[in-house]
DNA sequence: CTGTTAGCGCTTTCAC
DNA sequence: GTGAAAGCGCTAACAG
């Protein structure tokens, strides 16, 4: 069914069609007559012809990268919030963690000529920001600092900082860190590295701390903090990187001392606020971001790099509330 | 950047660029000076173009419905497993409860000519399914019964009647169940009608349970195991619709008794085995859905139904696995 | 093996 | 207000 022959049926030519579609100037008389047409024959206009004769596809690529469930989902509420009140839609693509992958989805959002890319808990692979420069398509990167181009992320160092300041340790106290793998810096270095320099500022050296590097998943939190127990070293505190992992370290307290709030065991703090988690074992602490409020401010970023292809990349650090201490 | 031009660079014919993106007969002689042509352009063919040409776009449209997110995402890990692997792409839109805006989202994907759309986590809207029709775009719906539709989902029904069996209630046992809002008739009506069929195997009458109705959040959860904690009545067991909920009712649960296994408190279960709470709390009696292999079949269906245009519509029920009891 | 050519369905001047 | 006509960038015959 097309545009044609709608029009012949309505008794109209096809640019009178067109015109219906995108409200030009037409009598109400025509109007009803296609109107009519169109309901009759189900006609579906084709967004591929009208992009590639306008060259806007009124449409931003969204590329999801696998990290934290909450995390991604508020995010994504966020920018579909947005973008849902606005005349752009939105695309999305979920990618793992491999690198391949994400150039091959990128290059596909490309070739569909999305209006403006919004990449969320990933940085860019370094060849694919040449291509985005290239094709002058605005980019948006959430969670993660990137070079040369705008994006929205919280202040895991100053969060992680301010976590382990508040955590009530004393200097005598046996701590252990929970990396989260990967070469996410927001989630990896900025939190290790905070959480490291807060701990120093009430007394407790770097070299005391004891460092393990986990994946992204409950099973991987679990068995880091297991190996942990299993050593002789009796620890106080065991910070997580993520809840995600913090979940799995509450397992391996659960298998090593019976309970989680056993005198015995060592305390557990998290991050990112997981609604579960904290329903469940009560406030430990953590820090909470509002997901959906960075969703929100990169579509507000990039609907301004849209409007004006001119304007410098901008760079927004949202703020952070430590909970349950 | 266009085909032309590539071509004009390299000094062949626009047909040669064609051939030397889809794989024809080409001399490696050309195929190597096209090959440098678009390396130094940049060049990025136009999707659209292709698409209004072949009428084929090899995407799969998948629409999300916010639901449980541990589901949303195993499933759509699945789903992109198997068309990773295969020649199709997908375009995935993540729409909340609302019939309007699904509408909306479904429009613009058969505008975007994809060949096929996956629905997760909720029927189609009636009047959807004309224009799915219409469009000749096949469908699979995923966790939900759909008249007319290929679909698949979990036998919601069966998993709630063998947990309610396996409980270990009886008969004179005060039990709740808290069911989980809105038209999904999987999460809903099937889980509650297989619960309280399985309690009436052991010789609990449905009017003996009280039946309340949470949204999707755990706060809902909390709210309405809060309110049922409220009364009077001293409950044995509240069975939750989804994990989700749980989380929330063992807030509530020890809001009002302190702590979860205190001996004066109701003992709960859950449905979907989240990783996050099973890992918290140790296995509370809950049912364990293979969500990816879930997503798996529904692309496995897809491009079935996509190599034969005339097959029947499949319905295809997956097992469970009864948990933590 | 390779180039020429004719559209795919739409929007957008440009005349009327 | 309205229609005719020219392409957007690509692929698929068709000739060579």
């Amino acid at each position: 069914m097309t545009n044609r022959e709608v029009a012949e049926l309505a008794g109209v030519s096809s640019a009178a069609v067109s015109r219906y579609l995108n409200g030009g100037y037409l009598s109400e008389e025509k109007r009803a007559r296609i109107a009519a047409a169109i309901e009759e024959t189900g006609y579906v206009p084709s967004a591929n012809a009208r992009i590639l004769r306008t060259k806007k596809s009124d449409t931003i690529g969204v590329i999801l990268t696998k990290t934290d469930e909450s995390a991604m989902t508020g995010v994504v509420s966020g920018i579909e919030k947005y973008f849902f009140a606005s005349d752009y839609g939105t695309s999305i693509a979920y990618v793992g963690d491999d690198t391949k992958e994400q150039s091959k989805i990128m290059r596909s959002l490309l070739e569909r000529q999305i209006d403006g890319i919004i990449l969320v808990s990933s940085a860019p692979i370094p060849g694919d920001v040449d291509l985005y420069l290239r094709a002058r398509v605005p980019v948006v990167v959430v969670g993660q600092h990137a070079h040369d181009l705008s994006s929205v992320r919280f202040d895991n160092f100053g969060a992680a900082y301010d976590l382990a300041s508040s955590l009530g340790c004393t200097p005598d106290n046996r701590v252990a860190y929970i990396d989260a793998a990967g070469h996410y810096r927001s989630f990896g270095a900025d939190r290790r590295k905070g959480f490291l320099a807060g701990l120093e500022r009430i007394g407790i050296d770097q070299d005391q701390v004891s460092v393990r590097t986990a994946g992204f998943t409950v099973e991987d939190g679990f068995r880091a903090t297991d190996e942990l127990l299993s050593k002789k070293t009796e620890f106080d505190y065991i910070a997580c990187a993520t809840d995600t992992i913090a979940a799995g370290a509450i397992k391996a307290v659960r298998k090593h001392f019976g309970r989680v709030d056993s005198p015995r065991a060592p305390r557990l703090s998290g991050f990112g606020n997981d609604p579960i988690l904290q329903a469940v074992v009560g406030p430990i602490p953590s820090v909470s971001f509002d997901y959906e409020e960075c969703g929100i401010k990169a579509a507000e970023i990039m609907i301004d790099l849209l409007k004006d292809r001119l304007s410098n990349t901008r760079s927004l650090v949202l703020g952070y509330q430590i909970v349950g201490v």
